[in-house]
RNA sequence: GUGGCUAUAGCUCAAUGGCAGAGCAUCGCACUGUGGAUGCGAGGGUUGUGGGUUCGACCCCCAUUAGCCACCCCA
């Protein structure tokens, strides 16, 4: 124990338990993406450090990535998002791909950051996206997306809410304020952070950017307006769609909503546990520029990024982690003795060949103990080959559930087990 | 990058500055053809690491490392 090598910070290990609860999500995943016609890909792990540089903001890039020299002396980076890399591959082959083209992945990231409750250094995003289209119906659909994937899991609305806004709504609102191009970003970032910081600092915050008293009390105004959204006809446009998916319940305006990644320039959503303490589990929005930016043709795009670990401790909060059995419909085969052995074995081969999953104990003990592991393990059903039924061509099969237990000829058993296993 | 908390058996945690313990887990026995339950027993420790104070340190002090939590930021 004392040299054991210590995994590196925020690195992920997992167990079997882990890698089932890994594996579920991704197949739930899965299930929504491809219910909707979305096709799976991915792009490298590495990527050099100027894909980011351009658009992704700079704290990312500066502060959050893994980055080290190669051999060559180029900057690698461990790949801290995927949009980037989604953007270079379809500039790539722009001309030879067919829009709307809706693409969804789900791989590991890597950002350089202190470790805390859902959030580690290394983790798992879901990312979904289409691209070609600039409509509120493609928007529509990512942000009905989330949501159908929210009520795979069980998540209800009163749990987590995907909250909508429009970054065109918001420029345009802070222009009737007065407030000049230069300053927007600055108070675009003010906007995403009212709720993160107690209003005395952000307000002093605010009047250090730059903002008169009078449009800081506009904006304040305008953060409060849920209603602003009636003034977009694109936002009333991308509700009604929502209504008619059948997941309006789900979604709210909410003016507050920016998004921090530069690359964002109409809809961005972000899904927030209602239950307060939580950050966002999920968010996106839509990109115009980003494929024109990494050297293509301007292309614009829409989706979102959800990472495995928040969306895990919701799920855990909510109680809607699914119990796994992965021993369930798995046999054990015991071993009586050394002399029987061999028949242990060929019986465990022909359960196997009849399509049974089948473990047979791997070494010679006590039928206590076998029987011992077979209940640690979850397995519920265990067959006994001892001297009698050896001689008289039967086997022993035992619900370990009820208890109960029957010697039957080995020739019916495969039948009989994989009847008992349904 | 900032702040707080923690570190003792495989795990979860106790232990006025005075013999390092419990529960769970493991192994054995009761039980040589059968798991969960029960009882009895056993093994398991350089108290994260390095210094210091003290007759004496798990305990106090300093440093260091790691982990957790909250910021920042984001998935």
């Amino acid at each position: 124990m004392k040299t054991m090598i210590q995994s590196v910070k925020g690195t992920r290990e997992f167990y079997p338990r882990q890698m089932e609860l890994r594996r579920w999500l991704y197949a739930k995943i899965e299930a929504t993406a491809t219910q909707f016609g979305y096709e799976e890909w991915d792009g490298p792990f590495l990527e050099k450090i100027d894909l980011y540089a351009a658009k992704s903001g700079e704290e990312l890039v500066k502060e959050q990535s893994f980055v080290f020299p190669d051999r060559g002396g180029d900057l690698i980076t461990l790949r801290p998002e995927l949009t980037p890399s989604l953007a270079r591959m379809v500039a790539q082959k722009q001309n030879e791909l067919t829009y709307p083209l809706r693409w969804w992945s789900f791989g590991p990231f890597w950002r350089y950051e202190r470790p805390q409750k859902g959030r580690s250094r290394e983790f798992f995003q879901w990312n979904i996206d289409m691209i070609g289209v600039e409509s509120a119906e493609a928007d529509a659909e990512l942000v009905g997306i989330c949501v159908k994937f929210l009520k795979s899991v069980n998540v209800t609305p009163d749990q987590v809410k995907v909250l909508v806004n429009h970054r065109e709504l918001i420029d345009v609102e802070l222009g009737k304020l007065g407030v000049v191009s230069d300053l927007k970003k600055a108070v675009f970032k003010l906007i995403d952070r009212k709720d993160k910081l107690p209003f005395d600092k952000w307000e002093a915050t605010a009047l250090e950017a730059g903002l008169t008293q009078n449009q800081l009390e506009g904006v304040v105004t305008l953060l409060e307006n849920k209603e602003l959204w009636r003034e977009s006809e694109y936002l009333s446009k991308v509700f009604s769609i929502l209504e008619k998916m059948g997941v309006a319940d789900y979604v709210e305006y909410d003016p507050k909503i920016i998004r921090g990644l530069d690359y964002y320039t109409g809809l961005v959503f972000e899904a927030w546990d209602v239950g307060g303490d939580g950050r966002s589990v999920l968010g996106g929005g839509h990109y115009s520029n980003l494929i024109g930016d990494v050297g293509g043709s301007p292309l614009g795009g829409v989706g979102f990024a959800m990472g495995d670990m928040m969306m895990t401790v919701i799920l855990e909060k909510y109680g809607l982690l699914p119990q796994f059995g992965a021993f369930e419909k798995t046999v054990l085969v015991t071993v009586f003795d050394q002399s029987l052995m061999l028949s242990s074995v060929g019986f465990a081969s022909e359960l196997r060949s009849n399509g049974v999953k089948t473990i047979c104990y791997p070494e010679i003990s006590k039928l206590q103990k076998q029987f011992k592991y077979a209940d640690r393990m979850g397995i519920e059903l265990a067959v006994v080959i001892g001297p009698d039924e050896d001689v008289e061509g039967k086997v022993t099969l035992k619900d370990l559930k009820s208890g109960s237990q029957e010697t039957i000829k080995r020739e019916d058993a495969a039948a009989k087990i994989q009847q008992m296993l349904v």
